[in-house]
DNA sequence: CATACTCTGTTGTCTATACATTTTGTTTGC
DNA sequence: GCAAACAAAATGTATAGACAACAGAGTATG
């Protein structure tokens, strides 16, 4: 008999000691589970509360059922899909510490690039951030921000050395994310971001070009990210479904 | 009442039935659906029945559900997940046809990094491509295939002209796919791929780096692609849960 | 030996019903 | 008029059972 977890509702009993015995590898990768009337017997409930336990753990990819002969346990290990997180999170992240020096910080209009970018009027202007980004204090990329003034006031206010951009967009401006549409590039530095990268006159970079969307599929902010070639790289993984 | 569309299922006529109306707009995004119990009535079925339909689209994310007010269909667009795929398929997709030269096709001892990437021991050979990627008879790449050759035999009697690799894999060798992981990287090409690909003497480019892994998590191809940075990009698209 | 058949166990589909929970609108009482 | 109470509508949880479809083992038959 399988002991009360004070989940609300029985088929969440089930899920929680199915989850906790595929954790502890009671049940290990590729291994059968009880069968429906077993575990329907363990718990006490019928088939069809059992059947719900099962399907949402199928729906969730930890388990897999074959008819006519059982339930088994995933054999490939679940992958999290990848997260909206900007520059200081994946630093974080990645296990090193993050840094911000600004080179420069203006309310300009923007080029037309960034207004298609963030599908601006031609009047309307962007403030604009210039940071060489640091992680664990060695130059890791150099950064362009742009975000509409009209959706962020008084930007200029906030801290940005000690604070993520993403971060103030989220709990000081209060709104939620929703899509982040990001192109990866092999470009030509700038003399002055070589410089400031890499030490050279001269030089290429990976760049990530970004455009953050909100809840209502308004562009938030456009960025342009030039990571440091030898230190920095894009991994993307993809599974067979 | 709904018209016979010849599905096995009762549940599966339903699912038809939403996912068309949904595609014909009859039911617009963020849209009430009609109730269970209305569903029932035109089906001439019982309501789990309905139910096993309705909680199928929402594990796609077609619609939502909220207790106590109805049904309702996604507002925002579901974006198919990225498939696995190789050059020949990627370029088709766009749009563009493609197109190889063979510049070299060697049975070689690997290097470190190769032997690494795809687990071999000290004395296993590998197949070497390096081939000239075309897109509408333009250079868009330079890429380095490798597969070991216990895994691949006689991959050399295939016209990898005319069939792509990955196809060769899956349908001539039986082997299935389940995983990608991709290195997005910017790097000096070599004074002859430069000479291919830009058709200058050096340059820069976006390097991708990938490994194919079989369902038993065995690696079946490690290459490394070379794109044309002006005429490439990777898109990562991630939308939030 | 090989094939076909049957039997058993398992998951898949489906019914009919009951009650719980949440949302929303309506009515009632003050 | 306003707030509380009630009612109606909708989805969520749960039961007990029936039959279908599939897999695998064992058995019978040629």
């Amino acid at each position: 008999m399988a002991t009360y977890t004070g989940e609300k509702h029985a088929y969440l009993e089930v899920e929680k000691f199915l989850r906790d015995s595929i954790d502890n590898r009671m049940y290990s990768p590729g291994s059968l589970l009880p069968t429906e009337k077993s575990l329907c017997e363990m718990f006490g409930v019928s088939r069809m509360t059992i059947r719900q336990a099962l399907n949402n753990l199928v729906n969730e990819k930890i388990i897999f059922r074959i008819r006519g002969k059982g339930s088994f346990v995933s054999n490939v290990m679940i992958e999290k899909p990848p997260v909206i997180q900007g520059f200081t999170d994946e630093i974080t992240s990645m296990g090193m510490r993050p840094g911000s020096e600004m080179i420069s910080f203006d309310r300009i209009v923007p080029s037309e690039g960034v207004r298609a970018a963030l599908q601006l009027n031609a009047d309307e202007m962007v403030y604009c951030f210039h940071r060489l980004r640091l992680a664990d204090d060695a130059p890791m990329a150099v950064e362009y921000s742009y975000l509409p003034t009209k959706l962020f006031p008084n930007l200029d206010r906030f801290n940005l050395m000690e604070n993520s951009l993403y971060g103030i967009i989220k709990h000081q401006y209060h709104v939620q994310f929703s899509f982040l549409a990001q192109q990866v590039r092999a470009v030509k530095l700038t003399r002055a971001d070589a410089q400031r990268l890499l030490g050279t006159g001269s030089g290429f970079s990976l760049q990530v070009s970004r455009t953050l969307y909100s809840i209502s599929n308004l562009p938030l902010e456009y960025s342009q990210t030039l990571y440091h070639p030898s230190k920095y790289s894009v991994n993307i993984n993809i599974a067979q479904d």
